[in-house]
DNA sequence: ATGGCTATTTATAAGTC
DNA sequence: TGACTTATAAATAGCCA
């Protein structure tokens, strides 16, 4: 989406890959934010930049996002395997 | 990005809020996934659909993302407020 | 519900200042 | 190092043989 067309590869030069990563992180917020208004959906997106800092958004809260998601996995689980232990499996 | 141009509100039609829903979350995967590679950063990406099902995407795995989100807020909290708990914190 | 199709909107790669 | 610009690629809204 741009003058030209790019490869998904890393990107070597590490100021483009900072430009980069700058623009798309702003488009997939946006996304992250049009998808939960549109589609009453709710969203965590955490992300790490390569330089290891954090950019988090969360249609609700971070803690609602991920007790929900340990609360899904432990279902699906439980569901694939009705005998094995809860906890730790959300894992993977 | 379609024949027409939209306001960014519920949409109250559930079967046009479902469409919309599966072809927004494959958009905003692609996005995620890409995001990853070109900028050599760590992505985790959890959406539950109004419906209550969860989809998810990590770019590694979901354990490392959050685990690595948990020990992020803790340090930021830290530098925050160097004298407080710690735990607990990352919630918000 | 589901999967194409494309006109149109949107995102963004390069470029400019 | 950002903040703008713009040509072009990509996503998608509305439709449907």
């Amino acid at each position: 989406m741009g003058r030209g067309k790019i490869v998904i590869r890393r990107i070597d030069n590490s100021t483009s890959r900072q430009v980069t990563f700058s623009k798309r992180r702003n488009g997939i917020f946006k996304k992250a934010k049009e998808l939960g208004i549109l589609c009453d959906a709710e969203v965590g997106l955490v992300i790490f930049s390569s330089t290891g800092r954090l950019y988090e958004y969360a249609s609700s809260s971070m803690k609602s996002v991920i007790d929900r998601y340990g609360r899904a996995k432990e279902e699906q689980q439980l569901v694939a395997n009705p005998n094995s232990e809860l906890k730790l499996y959300w894992f993977f």
